[in-house]
DNA sequence: TATGAATGAGGCTTCATTCAT
DNA sequence: TATGAATGAAGCCTCATTCAT
């Protein structure tokens, strides 16, 4: 139907200004639907929004899962990488709305508000894959370092947006660089943690 | 006078709702000052939060200065992650409204787009002293992990304010090694570039 | 559509409070209309204040252009003075709203900011057709008595609107041997100030 | 005291801005006056403006008055038309707010509402001095003339105001003329009007 | 189904006016 | 007396949302 056309649409307009500043009546302009029709598919523009974040939410779980069959260790982390740099690439617009949702402390899909920490978690669990040592640290700081490792991510991926001469594996490269080193430096600290105590 | 009061107020409404949805009504109401203040004060509602953020930038860079002082490597680096993390601590309002208009994309207060950035090489400058040969890594390089760094902090930050029970100290430390690291592996992957080229 | 009855109920308030203090709010009730759709229809304040001027303008145009099309002398002026009369008769709030416009000084609609001299120009170009020697007069008398005579038609006409007890044809009377009889002085004066210069 | 001063400014404020969009904050800012010294004076910005209006008023009558002494028939014309001009020139402020009160329709101050009928019958009367047959004419085309006079003289004044090149004299002139025309214009209609009655 | 037309509610801003000193 | 500081009331405008066709 017009469904993805429109939520594309609002994707553009959600991204550019913002989920206050976006307005329906631009979003109907632009998708060439009227207005009525907005709220037949979508209720209201937070359910626009919301079927907006979970579509791109979605699109972005598939190509994360997609990549996390094989197993070789170190190289799994990259094709992770790779392919969360690749979503961000496609979807700019995706990424954008995503990212500011994830991140402005007032969720407005409440679903996904643990979004964040659910990949933080799972990147940490994969990472820790690798590193045999992980189930050294404890609770609190394996979910911190989870944590820090995914702002550094998004953060860099912002970054590279505005840096399209920068080749994606590069960026894959150094993320990968750093979140293996960031996991054994947590790992060290942990068992001293640990030993401190 | 009421000044400082007002800007209090108008950061929690900024913080709770954010620029759009936070409504000059509410803040005038909040603070138990007439609307007519707000704007003998302030101009407009955009001249409230430039106040504001530049308030909140003014206190955490004076923090941020007061522990640069001290010399001695490692140490200093922990000093400034402390700080910050005090700041955020003691400033959550502050925090949350600078993270925000930092990381929004869409900067209202034009002064402070670019802060983030500026802070980003100051950091990655600041590491710098204890690591050598940190000059080997190529300026996009180092301009990158400065970033990814930043968004480390600021998102481990935020997930330390959700988890108050965990010790300053210990994050301070997390922190400070996930950086080390980070740097660490930085160079040696800028190294490797460079070989590579 | 509604266009045209808001506009009149505009016009009301325009001519009853003047521009200042017409009160959108007001309109619309009066209108029975709400506020968004005076928006929509006219965009601002300013808007629908210009698209009155507008359509008040053109309405009277169209009359004089109207009574304009016969030739013989004294007739011709008095047809038009006619006009111009029953149109002030017939659109009392148009009339009032136009006039200050006019006359204000401070010139809200722009494009209209020139009418008045316009008119001026015409309407002595419209005297001088029945009198030879009105080229006479240098032009700056001319451009003054030409004012000075839309002046005092205008005057006559708000004399006029609080005094309907007078036949329109006694009005008309009276102002055109007014204006001839001005236009003559003026000419004799042109006259001899050419001589004295 | 400081009263005239601030009439002064008040006046610059209301000519420049009208009535309704000067406001008390500028006027006393120019005055180098307090607010709440504007209201000690003058109660109310409406009291305000009737003071100012009121001064004015006296200083045009005052003035017309001082001409009105001789007798020598045209030239007491010319002398009135020359001291009014005199005085616009003069008080440009003062003339153009008393002319928009004076024509506004919606009259602020009711003391001077009449005013205008009353110079209008007092130019009448002056004017019907040198021409005997004037009290041929019925009161309401005497009456009409004279508004049509003023209104003549009003907008002759106007254009003056933009055309300082012009030397008062000539306006003078012109306007003499003009007036006398007018007059004797209106006698002849004024009988035959009798006469066809 | 699809939409043009309409609106309730609320936002930002400004002004004449007055306390309290 | 003179004023800095304060406000009630109102204005313009916009938006998400819904009738009525």
């Amino acid at each position: 139907m017009r469904e993805p056309l429109i939520l594309d649409v609002a994707g553009q307009a959600f991204a550019a200004a913002g989920y206050e500043r976006a307005s329906m009546d631009r979003i109907a302009e632009l998708a060439g639907v009227s207005k009525p029709m907005l709220y037949a598919y979508f209720d209201s523009k937070e359910g626009l929004y919301v079927a907006y974040i979970e579509r791109t939410g979605r699109d972005l779980m598939e190509r994360l899962r997609a990549a996390d069959s094989g197993a070789p260790h170190a190289a799994r982390l990259r094709a992770l990488i790779c392919q969360f740099l690749g979503f961000v690439e496609e979807h700019r617009d995706g990424w954008t709305v995503l990212y500011h949702e994830l991140n402005a402390g007032r969720p407005i899909v409440s679903v996904v508000a643990d979004l964040r920490a659910q990949i933080a978690g799972e990147i940490a669990g994969m990472l820790a894959v690798g590193t045999p040592s992980w189930n050294g640290l404890e609770p609190p700081a394996a979910d911190a370092v989870g944590h820090a490792i995914v702002g550094a991510g998004e953060s860099l991926a912002n970054w590279w947006l505005q840096h399209p001469e920068v080749a994606r594996d590069d960026v894959t490269e150094w993320f990968a660089a750093l979140a293996q080193a960031a996991i054994g430096a947590a790992e060290r600290h942990g068992l001293e943690s640990s030993a401190r105590t």
